[in-house]
DNA sequence: AAATCGGGGGC
DNA sequence: GCCCCAGATTT
């Protein structure tokens, strides 16, 4: 990147700014929960669920003192859930190891659960001023179509690339937010807007016309699986819920419905024993998408009182509780069977 | 180095 | 419907 361009780009960002509610008033705590609900996630889906997270847990000190099980509650809608129980090991871990303030160097953020290397670049540089750059998948989009390369994986010279313009830089947090919102705003996943954009000149991607090639896309295999879901209604009030397994593909440790999901040749079971597989009527269905997973699931409403047996594990709660209960969109589509 | 881990906005 | 995102951790 010539000298020129990084200035027109803290320049463009200065004027282009977007305030978001969780960097107004700039505190780390909210920086970081922020910076973890953004990975992997864009933006419009993040701030509503990160909205409700802040407001749930408003300090390192409520989300330190709360137990798992709320955190990962208020995590509903983020997907990812380990990010949430990392969120509340790292909030222990800094109250005990830090006196319950974040540190500043990149070397001891890294030690806190959750945080990578590019999280730990981001409140080091955003909060403490230290001179590292962040990589994130905007920055790696954007040398990609620069330098018509593939940088994914990010290689050392991506780093060294990178780390050489930061050293020239008077606000390295400013610079780092500023090519991520560039990347978010104009050189976008798709169709970037190559005609707006200041950078035009050195973009060699832009020049041959293979912007669209560039980053290198991977197609990832897409599997189709069935999840037969049983809701065991009780005096038309109650229903019952489990703790999905360990050996679970997904959503391990979350409460939901019992059930079984068929991979392949493979049956996964939710408290559901096969051979005394209730007798229901197929109440309807829905699709979900869980990573590669194409879910056809199948909901039957079963009153429980109709089956001879029961899984031990299972709990009855109001129907109303399950909103605060289910931190899974995929469990949260299947309840709405029950209206 | 490669696999794992959710979800929804926007095209 | 499909794509891909302000990644980290485990294997
Ligand atoms: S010219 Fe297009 S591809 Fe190149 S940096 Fe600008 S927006 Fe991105």
């Amino acid at each position: 990147m010539k000298p020129e361009s990084i200035l027109n780009l803290i320049f463009w960002f200065q004027n282009n700014r977007t305030d978001h509610f969780f960097r107004t008033h700039r505190n780390v705590y909210a920086t970081w929960i922020s910076e973890i609900a953004l990975q992997q996630t864009r933006l419009a889906a993040a701030l509503p669920p990160l909205q409700k997270f802040l407001d749930c847990f408003p300090d390192l000190q409520s989300l330190a003192v709360a137990n798992e099980e709320q955190v990962v509650q208020c995590w509903q809608g983020l997907g990812y859930y380990n990010r949430a129980r990392n969120l509340h090991k790292a909030a222990r871990y800094i109250t005990e190891n830090h006196s319950g303030s974040f540190p500043n160097s990149v070397e001891e953020l890294k030690k806190v659960p959750g945080i990578g290397d590019y999280t730990a670049a981001a409140i080091a540089s955003i909060h403490f001023n230290v001179k590292v750059p962040v990589i994130d998948g905007n920055v790696k989009r954007i040398f990609s179509r620069l330098h018509r390369l593939d940088y994914n994986p990010a290689p050392e010279k991506l780093r060294d690339i990178l780390t050489h313009i930061i050293n020239h830089v008077q606000e390295p947090g400013e610079f780092n937010e500023a090519i991520m919102e560039f990347g978010q705003k104009i050189c976008l996943p798709s169709s970037p807007a190559c005609p707006s954009c200041f950078l035009q000149e050195e973009c060699i991607a832009f020049r041959e016309n293979v912007t669209a090639a560039f980053p290198p896309k991977i197609k990832k295999e897409k599997t189709a699986v069935a999840w037969d879901i049983y809701l065991f209604t009780r005096d038309k009030s109650h229903i019952g819920i489990i703790r999905i397994p360990e050996d679970f593909p997904f959503l391990r440790g979350h409460m939901g419905f019992p059930g079984y999901l068929t991979i392949k040749d493979n049956t996964f079971s939710i408290g559901i024993d096969m051979d005394v597989q209730p007798k229901a009527k197929l109440s309807g269905n829905f699709k979900h998408t869980i990573m590669h997973y194409l879910i056809s699931a199948s909901v039957f409403v079963v009153p429980a009182d109709s089956l001879s047996t029961l899984p031990d594990e299972i709990l009855f709660i109001p129907i109303a509780q399950l909103g605060a209960t289910f931190p899974s969109s995929f469990m949260l589509k299947a309840a709405a069977f029950l209206n």
